[in-house]
DNA sequence: GAAACCTGAGCGTGATATGAA
DNA sequence: GTTCATATCACGCTCAGGTTT
């Protein structure tokens, strides 16, 4: 009855208990868990099946402390935004062939972005991936000075080399949203946006340059909203008894909206029969069939992909010593998802 | 005008750089970086300015690989579990206190448990927090002979040393919710489960021994369910046309609350008039004016802070050889929070 | 004796240099 | 020349134990 393994007391066992249970040298250890070429097929099992028996791991940070690359790519994001756990799902499948780990830190109540990144620098990541990040266009410059940093969905002027941008082309989301609306044959289209949000400006701006490039003009109506149902909710509330009323809304994003379709089922305005409303992002939500929400879908994975694809390139590039990947604007293109909640108009 | 800083070529600075700019010893440089006394306060002061002027950080790695304790507790959580975020909100927020760290590691699409577990133990968690864990019982087990693992809101039967569970009395929180319905004079109360989902169990069996309790054995219907929104509203369609119809439905959780909310009200079934609804965790969606969900709270808050408190408690223990602390079962009451889906029938 | 500072060793790896079959 | 194996050092830091005021 082998109840505990021979591990050295209390102690994680080490390349040199392995060694010594193996009767090799550390350095011939070392070789064989890295899968590194210079052992014999035997003596490889051999020592495998003598890291097996006592349990041994390698050790991550003595590990990284050794090796000058760390192929830690740091990843901040919000806690609080489902978008975020579907870009880091894209992350770590992105990462994962790229031969890169990924370091998360999260930002939540009282851990701000600045201890976020703080974080991940002390812990050797050689790139930040920053999801929707909020701090102040200096700072980001400053970390930039650094290490390779790449900003997802929030847009920034400053074009600092080492930094980077991957976001949705926002405005051309709009943008199709409203040609779509204007085809049914709607002209009265009211747009909730999303406040100072990553990414509002862009699709309060696309939604305000359709409308008028389909002479609508007049007909453009903002409101305050937000990212959340409430915030739909608050809106749709000032919508329902406006007169005349909009015949389509479209929503800053899929949680906005969901508030407002709520609102207005309850109102009993009947959508898409008296309004037409339409969401963004294409989240889970809005492909419930119980929601069936009409959407601009952003490309998630492929805003994945580019953000480590970047980060990866600025990082083997440095290497090399050379700079001719150009800094800069990544934006994807977005993709309307039409659904059940856009007609005609009445 | 300091372009850059005269840092050495490339390198990240280290301690030795900050020594010789101030022209001290590196030991004693990690003294002030530390904060631990032994330096004066002028030497102090000329310190902390050099590394300042070097951008000097610690590297968490190599103290780490130095200092026995790592200090740092591993927590595995979900990216799709709106629940898990809140939790880490709060395990954040309690460990930070306790002079711990958070090492986060997501369970994704192609990451699964093992793999994210095994990244924690690589980087020398002290201890691990498992929220959800789905591993096999026997996993779990064989971890736990290796460090503490503490597995929130799943709950195991084996009673190892270093294996505790902290999770919300389920079975206690639907006794909670029939017998809030059952006050307001419902009788035929039906159930959508959560199928093998943590806590479904106990929520399935509190339902039943809750209904026979209070003489309503014949009442009871179990429909199957799960944790979305898209399970709930399949439910829904089963319950908006059955006959007879029950007047209140508990659902597994307010996720699946609001699919069934949702169904209700496109098939023209009232809430709470023709049927009370009755969701579970007190999400964010529930609190929402347009959803205003009747639920079982789950006190997030204080699960986070007894799986960190147990984690701690585990590790200092060890520390002191001592067996003392009770290894087992926490268990968490939860708190009916009663809004506007719940009324007496008709 | 205490406070301020330094020296030296070693944490667990990976890479290089070197040697033996 | 190739394959397999070893010895040795360095990574950046902390800590125990000195030495000096």
């Amino acid at each position: 009855m082998p109840a505990t393994p021979a591990v050295p007391a209390g102690r994680r066992p080490t390349l040199a208990d392995v060694a010594a249970r193996a009767g090799v040298s550390t350095a011939l250890v070392s070789i064989v868990m890295r899968g590194a070429k210079g052992a014999g097929a035997a003596t490889r099992e051999r020592v495998l099946e003598a890291a097996r028996e006592i349990g041994y791991r390698p050790d991550a940070r003595a590990r990284l402390l050794r090796s000058h690359r760390s192929h830690l790519l740091g990843v901040q994001f919000g806690l609080q935004h489902p978008f975020h756990s579907d870009l880091l799902e894209g992350i770590y499948a992105a990462a994962e062939p790229a031969g890169y780990q990924v370091a998360l830190s999260a930002v939540a109540a009282g851990r701000g972005e600045q201890r976020a990144v703080e974080t991940l620098l002390a812990d050797r990541c050689e790139a930040l991936i920053l999801l929707g990040p909020q701090a102040p266009a200096a700072r980001l410059t400053e970390l930039a000075r650094q290490l390779p940093v790449v900003s997802v969905a929030r847009r920034l002027r400053a074009s600092v080399p080492g930094l980077e941008v991957v976001r949705t082309a926002d405005d051309e989301g709009a943008r199709q949203a409203v040609d779509h609306l204007v085809a049914l044959g709607h002209r009265d289209i009211a747009h909730i946006d999303g406040g100072r949000a990553p990414g509002a400006a862009d699709r309060r701006r696309g939604y305000r340059t359709a409308m008028n490039r389909h002479g609508l003009g007049e007909y453009i109506r903002v409101l305050p909203g937000g990212l959340t149902e409430e915030d739909g909710a608050a809106a749709a509330r000032t919508l329902a008894a406006a007169r005349p009323r909009p015949t389509a809304v479209l929503a800053f994003n899929d949680r906005c909206a969901t508030g407002v379709l709520d609102v207005f089922l309850r109102s009993g305005v009947a959508v898409p029969g008296d309004v037409s409303v339409v969401g963004f992002d294409d989240s889970h939500l809005a492909r419930l069939a119980h929601i069936n929400l009409t959407t601009v879908g952003q490309d998630i994975t492929r805003l994945a992909e580019l953000a480590v694809g970047r980060a990866v390139a600025r990082l083997e590039s440095d290497d090399l010593e050379s700079d001719e990947t150009a800094v800069g604007d990544h934006v994807i293109a977005p993709h309307l998802v039409v659904r059940g909640t856009t007609a005609p108009p009445r």
